[in-house]
DNA sequence: TTGTACGCGTTATCAC
DNA sequence: GTGATAACGCGTACAA
């Protein structure tokens, strides 16, 4: 049992084998220049040391630079939303010849997310980042800065001093509240993604805050009883729904923070036997392609296109260019099925 | 101007700053101990050259092994499903203390896939790949054996050499077109991809052979004029639809090789003022979450956990294991609102 | 066919 | 503070 710290080398194998080390290297890239018999020596050697070619050392011979654009984001949070920003990402990303290749990165908590970025920032191995749905702190961000890597974030942060693309959630939840006032609601719920102490995950705050703010200005408050807060996870969704409507007085409409959110207290309402729209108004958030299938009235905020837009920023920034990235259209509503006016419910 | 056709190292920004090489690096790594005097110079030099330190010799120096776990699938095909499994496959990864990176790489074309598995076959920056919907030729088969990066597929092909973890494709669409029987049908449609002269996408003329063999044993055959191919995009999928139901003699069911293209074929029916399911059946494949909450009778293939079961056997065999991967359920059938029996059919 | 020696671009360890 | 120089692990002329 050799006692070697460090993984065993192309020399440690050569050495093994009784051979040069030119002669492993042969035999690893199946040069034809190698007799049968040193050949299964060689692989004998390999075998017994575990022996695994040092990728790194092998693209510095070969001139290879990397070409790798990484993409950060929440392994437990929104990865439906997710999917379709990273189908922009991948369409953009192909019409240029470079090879870039996207490399993931799924964090599972905030500590994981700080270990990640110090060690992207410590070993540079991609040329670019994208933040997604994540927030930088302070001392996160001058880490990225001295790194050098550019960086763009995938999403809406009102007063960041670095580039996020994305819908500003703001307008996007005051359109919503706006459209349930509209239609005459007052008795309205919110149920959206627990923020507090959350430092990264501003959506949910900056959604909550300006869909509250919206009603607070037209004189029907959020009331504290209409209120919930949960994760993505539809079961989660759904029992937070359920609890919302089977209060004594029932809102009589709702606005998720997400469509998965929106879907799942459709269900709970249904559940309950509530009639969406007649009963209960319910609009979502996203727009995923799901929403259109599902009828469910919701904010668009134009994922894939958001997907695309940051890539082409952050190509830009990684060639030296330094402009500004593409407008991205305001967040739009979408009316279909899920809500209507409160006089026309049957009572 | 300068006629290096290499990319500027350390050692040209030493020379143009007239300093040492190590003074380059400090600069480069923040080092404190530089005056500002020198720091500057050597940034403008960085500047002029245009110089991007190079990862790879960085990470040499380092001893920093890489860690990356190659995904390849294709850019315009499914990328719904493709959306699914990739969680499952980062769920998975999640379960890993080991660091490991998901590298994506989106293939556009035959051509682009068979160049992209060489150079990952050549260059082996991956430790292990998972091939997505993909198939290999007996040649790309060998060229990734010989680079003795371990590769598992993501998928169910029939008879191959090597080793795919997917839900049978075949016992999947037998089970769709036994529902359709069993509920009576006889004018019985298909919609799927194109598979023809697609030497790798096996999966749709898989479900389609089975589907129509089935139908074939119970004597009611598949018509030629009640089938259609198109791509996953929703609005050829659209057209094609329409176009099956526009025919004077209808169809009462029909079978989708994916909920999306079955998502389609309502909308088209709906289009045309038929009902679902009274006036026709439909039946998907997959079980997206979205045919969850669109009612869509389908055949379920645990997407997700397919996923998490291919990285889990992949991640085994990078460790030098081989042993079977843990078996995947078969296909089931999920019947929700989208079919009925033929005899309950108002006519 | 096989072995030796050098280079790849960077970092770290020394001296200065 | 700064500058030589030796690693890092592998590929590859070149010589044998």
């Amino acid at each position: 049992m050799p006692m070697t710290p460090s993984p065993p080398t192309i020399r440690d194998v050569a050495k093994r084998a009784q051979v040069g080390v030119a002669t492993v290297s042969r035999v690893l890239n199946n040069s034809p220049n190698v007799t049968a018999a040193t050949r299964a020596i060689v692989l004998q050697a390999i075998e017994e040391l575990g022996f695994r070619p040092n990728a790194v050392a092998r693209q510095l011979t070969r001139k290879t630079r990397l070409h790798n654009i990484g993409v950060i984001t929440q392994l437990f949070l929104s990865y439906r939303s997710f999917a379709h920003r990273l189908r922009g990402v991948q369409l953009a990303l192909s019409e240029y010849a470079d090879k870039y290749e996207l490399v993931l990165y799924t964090v599972g908590s905030l500590d994981h997310y700080a270990e990640r970025l110090s060690y992207i920032a410590k070993n540079r191995l991609i040329e670019g980042l994208l933040i997604v749905d994540l927030d930088l702190t302070a001392e996160q961000h001058k880490l990225l800065t001295q790194s050098g890597i550019p960086f763009v974030g995938i999403n809406h942060f009102h007063g960041r001093d670095w580039t996020c693309i994305g819908a500003d959630n703001r307008s996007g939840a005051h359109l919503a509240a706006q459209h349930l006032l509209e239609l005459g609601h007052s008795r309205i719920a919110y149920l959206g993604d627990a923020f507090i102490d959350s430092y990264h995950f501003i959506t949910g705050r900056e959604r909550f805050e300006s869909f509250g703010q919206t009603l607070a200005e037209a004189g029907r408050p959020l009331e504290e009883r209409f209120i919930r807060f949960c994760s993505h996870d539809y079961d989660e969704a759904y029992q937070a729904a359920r609890d919302l409507l089977t209060q004594p007085v029932k809102p009589t409409a709702l606005f998720a923070m997400s469509d998965m959110q929106a879907l799942a207290s459709i269900d709970a309402a249904r559940g309950l036997g509530l009639r969406v729209p007649d009963d209960i108004s319910v609009i979502g958030y996203d727009d995923l392609e799901i929403a259109y299938h599902a009828g469910l009235t919701t904010v668009r905020q134009h994922l894939e296109l958001n997907g695309s837009v940051a890539l082409r920023c952050l190509i830009d920034r990684i060639r030296g260019g330094n402009g500004a990235p593409e407008p991205l259209p305001a967040p739009e509503l979408v009316v279909r099925q899920t809500t209507r006016r409160i006089e026309d419910t049957p009572s």
